[in-house]
Formats: C-alpha cells, sequence, structure tokens
RNA sequence: GCGCCUGUAGCUCAUUUGGAUAGAGCAUCGGCCUUCUAAGCCGAGGGUAGCAGGUUCGAGUCCUGCCAGGCGCGCCA
C-alpha cells in the first residue's frame, strides 16, 4: 500500500513540475508513514517538509497545492494538510480493506517479497566452543540467528546456514586434558583437577563412556601421570599439562581422546540444538582448515600482496590498514597459526563458496573482532561491506532477584536444555526475540520458570486460538465470504487500523532483514494481537447480519492468517486452542 | 588510559531509522464474563528520555562535552 502511495506522490511531482511549482529535477527521499494517531489519518507524508527546505517557501503551501493534485485521485476518500505541512491522507473503503482479498488470496506466502532477488546468503550463528553444552546465552543467538534465516528466507533470499565449529586450537587440548584426568580419576587415581580445566559433570560422564569404550587406555592409567599434575592454576601450567598429557598418551591415542571428547560435546550440542528446534544447512570444521592447508593457501596470498610481515618471531597481519586498532599475529613465534589466521581463510572461503552475502551472529563481547575480520576480507580481495555482524548482546542472567555468575569452565552455567525443558520452546524463542539483540537484556529465571503466563507469546498465541474458535462457529452456520460489499460493512476506526496493519505486514519483514532486527516481528505482532483483542471485545464478530458478519469474519480471518504467518517465520506454534 | 555499546514510567523493554500529544508488559488502584475462549478487554495513577549545550520547520533518535554502567583492549579462542 505504502508503495502505491509512493508512485501516486511520485506522479504528482511530475506535475508539479509540469504546472511551473516546482522547480528543477531533484529526488526526494520523502516517506509515507502510518500516523500515530488515527485523526491524522490512515498514512501521511513529509514530503512538502522536504520540499520546503530546498524551495525556500512554506511547507504548507506547497502542502496544499500537492493536494489539489492528489485529491482527484480516487484512491483517496480525503487528503489534508497538518501540523507543519504534513499531508494526510485518508483512503477509500475499498483501497483500505483491499489487504483482507490479498491475504486470502495469497495465504501462507502473504509478505513474502523478493526483496533480495534470490541472493545467496549465508547465516553463521551460535558457532558455540565444542566444549560444554549451550547454556542459556547461546539460547539467545540461536533463536536470532534461525528467525533471521526465516526472514530472509521470507525476502527472496537463498539462505544457508551455518555452524563454524572451533575444534582446534588450545582449548580443545584443555577439554582433551580435563577429560583424560577425568577418566584417570575413574580409574581410582587420586589427583588434583586444575581449577582451569573443564570442571562440568558433562566431563565425567564423556570419561566414562570413553573408559568403557576403550580398555586400552587401562595401561596408561596404571602409569598414571606422576608427579607433574599441580594445583598451579596459571596458563603455563595448563600448558604444561598438556604437553605432559600429550607425551605419556602418544600422539595417535592423544587424538583419540580429544576427537573422542570433541565429538561427544558436539552430539551434546547438536542434540540442545534439536530440542530448541534450531537446525542447520552445515557443520563447518576449522580443524579442516588446518588439514587441508587453506589457511596455508590464504596466508600466502596475503604475503604477496605485502599484508604480512614478520617482527619479535611472529607473523603479522597489517589490520591496521583497514582500520583496526592494532596489527594482528597470524602465525605465532611457535609456528602454529592464530585463531585469526583460521578465521581469515574461512570468511574469505565462504565468497569462493558461492555466497553473495554474509551475516555472522557474535556475542557483543567480540565486537573488537569486527575491525580485523573486516580488514582481513579486503585484504583477501573479498568486499567487506558484504558481511554483516550482527552482535549479540546477553547481560545478566537473574534469578531470585540475584544475578547468576556463569562459566563454561567450572561448569556453573544454566544449560538451554533447562530453560527449554522448563518453559518450552515457544516461549524461550519469543522471550529471546522480543527485544533488539544488541541491546543488554535481563533474563529473569525465576519469571521465566514460575510465571510462564506473562510471557508475551501467549498473548498472540491466544488471539490466534481465539480466531480459530470464531471459525469453527462460524463453519456451522453456513458458508461465507469476502465480497465486494464487505468494505461497506467495515467502517470503525479499530477495523481501518487492523486493515492498515495488516498492510504494513511485508514491510516489516523488510525493514527487520534490512537491518537485521528480528524484534520488529515480535513487536508487531503482538501490536497486532492487541488491536484484534480489543477489537473483539467491542464488537461481535459472529453478527446476526449477515453481511457483517460475512465482512468480520473476512477481517478477523486474515488477521488469523497474519499471526499464524508471523508465528511462523518465528518457528512458533500457533495452535488452534488454549 | 584508549575503543565500541548503553542510559526512556517503580521494574523489564518498545518507539515505524529525524516527525505530530514518547507507548506496551509487569507491579498498584478501579471497572467488564446470562454475546463469539477473562491466557482477554476498558479506565486511573506513574516521564525533565542521565546531565548540559548544539544542528533545524521538528531531536528520545544526529553532533559535542560531562556523568554513570557494560564489553573489549593476548603471540587465547
Amino acid at each position: 500500500m505504502k508503495d502505491k502511495l509512493h508512485s501516486c506522490i511520485e506522479a504528482s511531482l511530475v506535475e508539479l513540475r509540469k504546472l511551473g511549482v516546482l522547480e528543477g529535477d531533484e529526488v526526494y527521499d520523502f516517506r509515507i508513514e502510518v500516523p500515530k494517531k488515527a485523526e491524522h489519518g490512515d498514512y501521511s507524508t513529509n514530503l512538502a517538509l522536504l520540499l520546503a527546505k530546498s524551495m525556500g517557501t512554506s511547507p504548507r503551501k506547497i502542502a496544499e497545492q500537492a493536494a489539489t493534485l492528489l485529491e482527484k485521485n480516487e484512491l483517496f476518500h480525503s487528503v489534508s494538510i497538518a501540523g507543519p505541512g504534513f499531508i494526510n491522507f485518508k483512503l477509500a473503503d475499498e483501497a483500505i480493506f483491499a489487504v483482507i482479498g490479498s491475504v486470502k488470496e495469497q495465504g501462507e506466502s502473504f509478505g513474502r517479497s523478493s526483496l533480495g532477488n534470490k541472493k545467496s546468503i549465508q547465516i553463521e550463528f551460535v558457532s558455540a566452543n565444542p566444549t560444554g553444552p549451550l547454556h542459556v546465552g547461546h539460547g539467545r543467538g540461536a533463536a536470532i540467528g534461525s528467525a533471521l534465516a526465516s526472514l530472509y528466507q521470507a525476502c527472496g533470499y537463498i539462505v544457508h546456514k551455518e555452524y563454524y565449529v572451533n575444534d582446534a586450537g588450545r582449548q580443545m587440548d584443555i577439554l582433551a586434558v580435563s577429560v583424560y584426568l577425568r577418566c584417570l580419576q575413574e580409574e581410582g587415581c587420586t589427583l588434583v583437577f586444575p581449577s582451569n580445566g573443564y570442571q562440568g559433570v558433562y566431563i565425567s560422564e564423556i570419561a566414562r563412556d570413553f573408559n568403557r569404550s576403550s580398555p586400552w587406555l587401562e595401561s596408561s592409567h596404571q602409569s598414571g601421570l606422576g608427579g607433574l599434575i599441580t594445583d598451579v592454576d596459571t596458563d603455563a601450567a595448563m600448558d604444561e599439562l598438556i604437553a605432559c598429557v600429550k607425551a605419556h598418551l602418544g600422539t595417535s591415542s592423544y587424538e583419540l581422546v580429544r576427537s573422542y571428547a570433541t565429538k561427544a560435546i558436539l552430539e551434546g550440542i547438536k542434540d540442545d540444538l534439536r530440542v530448541f528446534e534450531v537446525t542447520f544447512d552445515s557443520w563447518f570444521s576449522e580443524l579442516s582448515l588446518h588439514a587441508e592447508g587453506i589457511i596455508e593457501a590464504s596466508l600466502n596470498h596475503l604475503g604477496s600482496k605485502e599484508y604480512l610481515y614478520v617482527s619479535d618471531g611472529a607473523t603479522w597481519f597489517k589490520s591496521t590498514l583497514s582500520g583496526d586498532e592494532k596489527d594482528r599475529v597470524v602465525i605465532r613465534d611457535n609456528g602454529q597459526k592464530t585463531y585469526f589466521a583460521a578465521d581469515i581463510a574461512y570468511h574469505a572461503g565462504k565468497f569462493d563458496r558461492g555466497f553473495e552475502k554474509l551475516v555472522d551472529v557474535w556475542g557483543a563481547d567480540h565486537h573488537g573482532y569486527i575491525p580485523r575480520v573486516k580488514a582481513a576480507l579486503e585484504a583477501m580481495g573479498k568486499s567487506s561491506v558484504d558481511l554483516d555482524v550482527v552482535l549479540v548482546q546477553f547481560a545478566v542472567l537473574m534469578r531470585d532477584g540475584a544475578p547468576v555468575a556463569m562459566s563454561t569452565r567450572s561448569g556453573n552455567f544454566v544449560t538451554l536444555r533447562d530453560l527449554v525443558d522448563e518453559v518450552g520452546v515457544d516461549a524461550a524463542r519469543f522471550f529471546y526475540l522480543m527485544r533488539r539483540s544488541d541491546q543488554h537484556m535481563e533474563f529473569d529465571l525465576s519469571l521465566a520458570v514460575s510465571k510462564t503466563n506473562e510471557n508475551p507469546v501467549y498473548y498472540v498465541q491466544y488471539a490466534h486460538a481465539r480466531i480459530c474458535s470464531i471459525m469453527t462457529q462460524a463453519s456451522s452456520l453456513g458458508e461465507w465470504a469476502w465480497t465486494e460489499e464487505g468494505p461497506k460493512h467495515l467502517s470503525t476506526a479499530a477495523e481501518r487500523k487492523i486493515a492498515i496493519m495488516l498492510a504494513g505486514y511485508s514491510e516489516v519483514l523488510i525493514s527487520a532483514v534490512k537491518s537485521n532486527e528480528p524484534h520488529l516481528l515480535p513487536q508487531y505482532l503482538r501490536q497486532l494481537a492487541q488491536e484484534f483483542h480489543a477489537y473483539y471485545n467491542s464488537n461481535k464478530v459472529l453478527s446476526e447480519d449477515k453481511a457483517v458478519r460475512f465482512a468480520r469474519l473476512s477481517l478477523v480471518d486474515a488477521v488469523r492468517q497474519v499471526l499464524a504467518n508471523g508465528l511462523g517465520l518465528l518457528n512458533i506454534s500457533a495452535p488452534r486452542s488454549m
């Protein structure tokens, strides 16, 4: 509808130029908006305010001239001028309620658009280190990433969802050592478990399973690790411990422990996501980049363009060339490639795989990482503007009014699975998606768990269920249909408001995609549900008057369809009864 | 110290990307089930949008300076 208005106004601009009222051929970025107050009409535009600025005349005067022209269009019931020079439109009933027919006709695909023009986009999200189960912090990234994926898809993009598995590097060594120490303990060895190892109970469970499946370990258990395990919890001590375990087990056995542990954790993560109904198209292993020499290749590429230099025995990437605070190490003086080196190869590789646009969903604590990745993409000859990084803030987890400390290392955290078990997928998702992702969010566990009825998801779902119930009863009264007479029987402000909201659904999806802000959809759905609930309470849908009944049924059925479509994109159920 | 982000009702958050009188939920108070689901609706109270300037027809939104909070600042990932 806004598009239609937009072209009407464009046409009137041409007229104004012909009449000599308007000079030049400047393009004006005027906006069509739905005013907050119904008295201001169905739609309004700030066109005259913009014109006045460049022409140096009074906005109201221009508005009047434009309004006289526009009034001739049969789309409008009336055109008026208000305030500093807003042009307000009241549309003809037929135009306003035409959306009902569109919803009916398009059904599940109502709201979809071709904005993306089949552009291929990859969305990477969650990508949590495989060192433990997903906790409630990861849940937000999972919800946002999957919602974004659906939104992009609805807007005409070809979407690929990926999970980047950080299965290489020191953290995985720490994981392997943690598991191995638990293996020894299971077999009766007494040892001091380092506090900077992974201490969650799930580590012991993995160790137990591993012991059962790998009796070859027994000999190594018996010999123990000697006196090398200390309770000094420094990074250096951990490195020493890692080296010690590697030497003790030998490379192949050590790799066996490590890959077993990684696999077990990853299976757990996949399970957590399955329970949360989040799916991925691919799981990309960081290890595979190392194994296949891909990192090497991308470093060579950077080297050949003179983006690398050696200093203090390490190899550095000149990220400051693209505005990063400092240059970054890609190869440490011990010869090991950094995580960043892998990330360069990974991100550049995404474009080589054919994706035209990338979205990364990261924890907000990684914000300092953006400049170096963008710098790397530029240096690799890719366009950094095709990478959007969506930062997801996860500030405080509250229980009984007090913050809950969370740490993967200590195993002291609330898992995503626990949350989903307690409140269900629908409530958890809606809760995560309701607020701007880059905004700190207070997650009140006591509230989420104990008073689930306060979750706004039920408010939206309830509206849907209510309409379904009406529909069931309507069908028992016989066939009904939306006819040309319909608009005549829909005349209240509330009915217009609902129709305008329905017409704006597609734009909500588009702006959510353009700004990577999925929360716009839940906000919209809540508002639509609110309009419906209010309408329901003051107007009987199943009126005695057949014509009125048909019109109202058509309106609320369109609401039902849009609620269902929106909830569907968020992967939240739209129950027929509650 | 430097960088990024944030500051809106008692609490948790929105605010159509610079628009008209800043809105919801929770909490408090008062109404509405003998008409379609009360997980709902209607009403009341509650605001110097951190503070101070600036930009312009117009600022919660943009700019500057303070104040407060969060995160980041490693040859970790």
